[in-house]
DNA sequence: TTGTATGCGTTATCAT
DNA sequence: ATGATAACGCATACAA
């Protein structure tokens, strides 16, 4: 390329860098024969040379689920901002996954690092090691002294379950996530949390414990539903598994809204659709992609952002409404 | 790392690549040294020293469309099998990101591109050249000599329409995808085609040019249903336009099935959920992002792999019952 | 089996 | 303003 520019190397990276000053005839010799040539720049070598990739990562636990997707989409669009390319993994949910997409975007020496991890401390001792600057999202790992942006579990279902029993619900079945999760453990304490204050039924029967798949919301409903003395409200703590569980009071002719109650964390937007639409704990998914984003940036310009918590909201349509006096079959 | 171990780099080296023949001792020595300094090979030395990366590229419209959702991850967890980490660009269904997206993809040697394309073959000039081997994948580009994985578009509609037209339909709305795309023009020719097959109103008036995403489905429900003689059936080009067509008739209260037919091309699992569950042009994405990575791989390998189109499937559910004798508001 | 030397493509340094 | 040179971290040909 250089010298069919007919300059030397460091002429040619100089003007295709735009750095240093160069001669007007020289830029002109160099585009031209790098036009010609269909030059590219050699990204790995330039990594080499310099400390920075442009490179960040991000982790996601599952990208079919429309929360992540909808991250991932927020995150990349932030990150082209600041002239980063975002390098995509799915751990689908699996820990074995997970390690070793850390291990390759390690490997491959990205700047920064965004996940929504599962797990304990110990599985992602490669970040934890501040290898490389890190932020959680959505999820965090105890006892990692990470920066996290993560929505406020325990206020929003809190404000479900608080919704539920004014309502008139005593039995409210809880469809929850992995405990190998921040998330899935916040909610389920949040859950008891506010079971215990509103004074609901208190019955550990009226838990299952999923992990945020839908066919395990199918499973949880059915469990649910199948009790001796069944919830009249139900709770699923992601849209996966609400999905799931809707299914099944379709398939048991459960009508939604007057037979049972139900609330689904995360809002998406075929919840709408439904008759009636789902009463919903919805989040800015968007803002939190973004802000994971600020974070990360702020971290590798070596500033120590603070954590943020991104409020809940809950969303009341017509599938909780005020309970009637009738029984459900 | 190699001195703390007390070898050469080049010992370490084979040692940690597993090539060529080590002695006991020195792996040993080179493992703990490793272990103990929490190594981790430098990807982009590597790939500027081999000439291959063990990346792919996988270049999407749109990651919040269920569909690319569900193909990148089949894509991904095929990739793994190869041992190929999967480098992932959502377009945003914008011809800019797009192309800048295969910029750094190129740039950054990847050892082969998976991408949904859109746009002319013009606009993507660096993969036609064959500067890296490239497979198609849904949307194809004109003129290009790239192996593809699609769907049977024409097939699919064409069942629709049929179907629609056999339960009395004649007047059938049809909200198509942008002719930008492979898909959106293969589906709308073959709408058209189907029409005037089975003699069903052939009217102009009844496509609404839409782009894919949910809000132009609200649009073209609008406009097709604001129709002097407004269609008996939707028919919408994918899911993401069909919620939106769905919004609009709840919002107006026609309900789906008894007052206008609808069919969606493509499958997710909250259209079953809805009452009644709708009528879809379903294909196996699982199958489609799998064989994507394995004509791929069989490129990469220096062979010429056959393109597949994969069938389409109606699943028939409630939302396109028979035509009622009454008619609609 | 192992070490030495070289090169991958780029950029920073130091001359000129 | 530009060229020569070294260096980034790794893998290989060759020598020992």
């Amino acid at each position: 390329m250089a010298q069919k520019a007919g300059v030397s190397a460091a002429t040619a990276s100089r003007v295709l860098s735009g750095h240093s000053s160069t001669s007007e005839e020289a830029r002109q010799a160099v585009r031209t024969a790098a036009a010609e040539l269909g030059f590219r720049p050699n990204a790995q070598a330039r990594s080499l040379r310099k400390t920075s990739t442009q490179t960040i990562g991000l982790l996601l636990p599952d990208i079919r689920n429309p929360f992540f997707a909808d991250l991932a989409h927020a995150v990349e669009q932030r990150a082209r901002d600041f002239g980063y390319l975002t390098l995509f993994g799915n751990a689908n949910e699996s820990q074995t996954q997970q390690d070793s997409y850390v291990d390759v975007m390690l490997s491959q020496r990205v700047d920064g690092l965004i996940a929504a991890p599962q797990g304990s401390a110990q599985d992602l001792r490669g970040l934890l090691a501040g290898e490389v600057p890190t932020v959680f999202v959505d999820r965090v790992v105890d006892g990692a002294a990470v920066p996290s942006v993560t929505a406020d579990n325990t206020g929003g279902i809190a404000d479900a379950v608080h919704h539920l029993t004014q309502r008139g619900h005593r039995r409210i079945g809880y469809i929850a996530g992995p405990q190998s999760t921040s998330t899935g453990r916040e909610r389920l304490q949040a859950y008891r949390a506010a079971v215990a204050e509103t004074g609901a039924d208190d019955d550990g029967s009226l838990i299952y414990l999923g992990d945020f798949q839908s066919a395990s919301g199918a499973a949880g409903a059915r469990c649910l539903l199948d009790l001796a003395e069944p919830p009249t409200a139900l709770l699923a703590a992601d849209s996966l598994m609400s999905i799931g569980a809707i299914a099944v009071c379709n398939e048991r002719s459960l009508t939604i809204g007057r037979d049972v109650a139900f609330v689904a964390y995360d809002d998406i937007e075929a919840f709408t659709l439904l008759n009636p639409a789902l009463t919903v704990i919805a989040h800015d998914v968007h803002a939190m992609g973004r802000l994971a984003v600020d974070l990360l940036i702020a971290e590798i310009a070596g500033e120590s952002p603070e954590s943020a918590v991104l409020p809940s909201r809950l969303i009341i349509r017509g599938s909780t409404p005020s309970r009637p006096e009738g029984k459900r079959p």
